[in-house]
DNA sequence: AGCACGCCGACT
DNA sequence: GTCGGCGTGCTC
């Protein structure tokens, strides 16, 4: 009889294995590698549902094995390709394969399975052509200029790859760009070729869309992060839009980001990747440095910018231009770095700065008004522990300034956008918009005024990636400059400013990173950070990883985590050790529930320096 | 999920 | 020396 390897979609670190089963001769002929089968599992009176990741002749499991009960669905529901990706990828992250199977294959609906008539082709695919081209696109930084448009070009590269019959998967940070991306693939004529993969869909959809996917026709597969885990036939090239963005990463374990599990597959099945972006991340910069991606400008047309070195949130003459633009009826861009009335607060009565009295971080006002802690949700009273019931704003968030400027300007349309509020587009007329980074609406022809109102803050935020990230933010909001328009940044002073005034996004974080390779900081190696609610269980951790990772560094650690930088050369290894130490410590630990985490690692932590 | 195994304390 | 309670590990 034939063997079949099974393996589930678990988080059980005990799962994360193939198990090998007995294919009965009359299911043979309904089993294929990716399908769907129920196998009896240990003394459970139900079976597991798995799917079948290897058909062999016999298995090196030393006893007896038991049978594949039953067949759910013959089809290929994770391909070969995928199958390699989520191994590499859960290696490489010191995580479970079985965590990552669910993003590869999204929860079925049987009815959309059903209902499922295209055929499965299963295509020979033609020999690999050697010639893998990886590069970095800074594309046109004006949105006006169509030509040059990131949508635009992703829809003529997927175009040329879809007409060799090879298949392309494009990743894009959220909705808006999405809806971006599907105006280009549409207006090419690519609708018919195309298959979206999101999370927002529906159950039903998100099957159909995976089912489309794995049918064996080259098709361009777009989506958010978790479509780089999409199936794909015949894969000829990979699109990432913006992989700096915060929403390129996975906030669960094993806590992937688009940009690395791209380059991954992009290696596992020899194809083409592209990075495409604004301003570039710190890592594409490094890849750039270090000869791995080539670099493609388009050739740039920059807004004019001006520069307020005033500390003032809005000088006299930033105030000045936005009222005689609105006076003109042209739409206006400020965008604020920080969501809400207030980013922090302090008691007038105790000039303490209040915290949350779980967690210790600060208190922030959120949009509806309310105190609120940032990391656990809770909401507090007005009153201070202290009993003073009055605070100080630390630092203005967008809807104070929204009431502020309402008041300022009383006869103009003042418009507040958040990732809150969905607002994608607005009628070009004099429309002030108070906007948080990455929630600007797109308006036609651009804003007339884009004003930086927190870049001071923005770039000294005591964080490694404070500028990159502030390079980003203010290039995709430049892009929604019209082409006469003005750009301001308030507070900015020296080199910064001389490279801001012609838009050298590409300089500044180059120029930051290779300062940052210089002494060993990411991107030359990356950050892992372990945390563990037992303290005694993190401080066995640090001895051992003391005594079996001397190479990797100490950088920072509290009560409930512990980090260090490694080497990008030695991840793997790293990983390896990682995980078997974790493991050995997590049996020993004697304070944990059945069931229940005893450490939460993250092989590439970007947040704790 | 549910069973076997083994370690340890209580009792004969 | 034996019984049984329960925490731990394994399941192809």
């Amino acid at each position: 009889m034939r063997v079949a390897s099974v393996v589930f979609a678990s988080p059980l670190p005990q799962l994360d294995k193939e198990f090998d089963y007995f294919i009965p001769t009359d299911l043979e002929a309904s089993i294929q590698f990716g399908s769907l089968v129920s196998v009896p599992f240990g003394k459970s009176k139900t079976t597991k549902t798995g799917y079948v990741v290897g058909i062999k002749n016999e298995s090196e499991y030393g006893s007896e094995l038991a049978s594949v009960s039953s067949v759910e669905s013959s089809l290929q529901l994770i391909t070969p390709e995928q199958y390699e990706l989520c191994k590499a990828i859960a290696k490489r992250q010191a995580g479970l394969v079985g965590e990552l199977l669910s993003t590869a294959v999204p929860k079925r609906s049987v009815r959309a399975e059903k209902h499922f008539a295209y055929s499965v082709s299963k295509t020979v695919n033609p020999a690999q052509s050697s010639r893998v081209s990886r590069s970095f696109v800074l594309p046109g930084l004006l949105d006006v200029d169509q030509e040059v448009h990131w949508s635009t070009l992703f829809a003529k590269m997927a175009a040329e790859h879809i007409s060799k019959g090879k298949g392309v998967l494009v990743v894009v940070p959220d909705f808006r760009d999405m809806e971006v991306l599907e105006r280009a693939i549409h207006s090419s004529g690519l609708a018919e070729k195309a298959v979206r993969i999101s999370s927002e869909d529906s159950l039903t959809q998100r099957w159909f869309a995976h089912l489309r996917a794995t049918s064996g026709i080259p098709l361009i597969t777009y989506g958010t992060r978790g479509a780089i885990f999409a199936p794909s036939a015949n894969l000829g090239a990979i699109l990432v839009w913006d992989d700096g963005d915060d929403s390129q990463i996975e906030q669960s374990s094993p806590y992937w980001n688009t940009r690395d599990v791209a380059l991954s597959r992009s290696e596992l099945e020899h194809c083409d990747i592209v990075f495409a972006s604004h301003s570039p991340s710190a890592e594409v910069a490094r890849l750039i440095e270090i000869g791995y991606l080539n670099y493609q400008e388009t050739q740039l047309q920059t807004p004019p910018v001006r520069i307020s070195e005033t500390a003032e949130r809005l000088d006299g003459e930033t105030f000045a231009l936005i009222s005689r633009t609105l006076s003109e009826n042209k739409p206006v861009l400020i965008q604020v770095a920080n969501l809400g009335y207030a980013s922090a607060i302090a008691c007038l009565k105790c000039k303490e700065i209040r915290r949350c009295s779980t967690c210790q971080t600060a208190l922030w006002i959120d949009p509806t008004k309310t105190a609120r802690c940032r990391s656990c949700k809770q909401s507090y009273s007005a009153q201070c522990s202290c009993g003073g019931s009055s605070y100080r704003p630390i630092s203005v968030g967008s809807k104070a300034l929204t009431d502020q400027l309402s008041r300022s300007f009383p006869n103009a349309t003042v418009l507040h956008s958040s990732g809150a509020e969905r607002v994608t587009n607005i009628e070009r007329k004099g429309i002030l918009v108070i906007a948080t980074p990455g929630a600007e609406p797109w308006v036609e022809e651009g804003y007339e005024l884009v004003v930086f109102a927190d870049s001071l803050n923005m770039v000294g935020l005591p964080r490694l990636r404070a500028l990159e990230n502030a390079c980003s933010k203010w290039a995709n909001a430049l892009a929604k400059c019209s082409r006469t328009g003005l750009a301001i940044y308030v507070g900015i002073t020296g080199r910064l400013a001389d490279q801001l005034r012609s838009s050298k996004f590409m300089e500044i974080v180059r120029e930051d990173a290779v300062e940052r390779m210089e002494i060993g900081l990411p991107p030359a190696s990356r950050t892992l950070n372990i945390s563990s609610a037992n303290k005694n269980d993190l401080s066995d951790l640090r001895e051992r990883l003391q005594l079996e990772l001397p190479e990797a560094r100490l950088i920072s650690e509290t009560a409930i985590n512990i980090a260090y930088t490694y080497a990008i050369a030695t991840g793997s290894e790293t990983a390896e050790k990682v995980v078997r130490i974790t493991a050995e410590l997590s049996r020993a630990s004697k304070k944990r529930k059945p069931g229940q985490r005893v450490f939460f690692v993250n092989m590439d932590d970007n947040k704790v320096i």
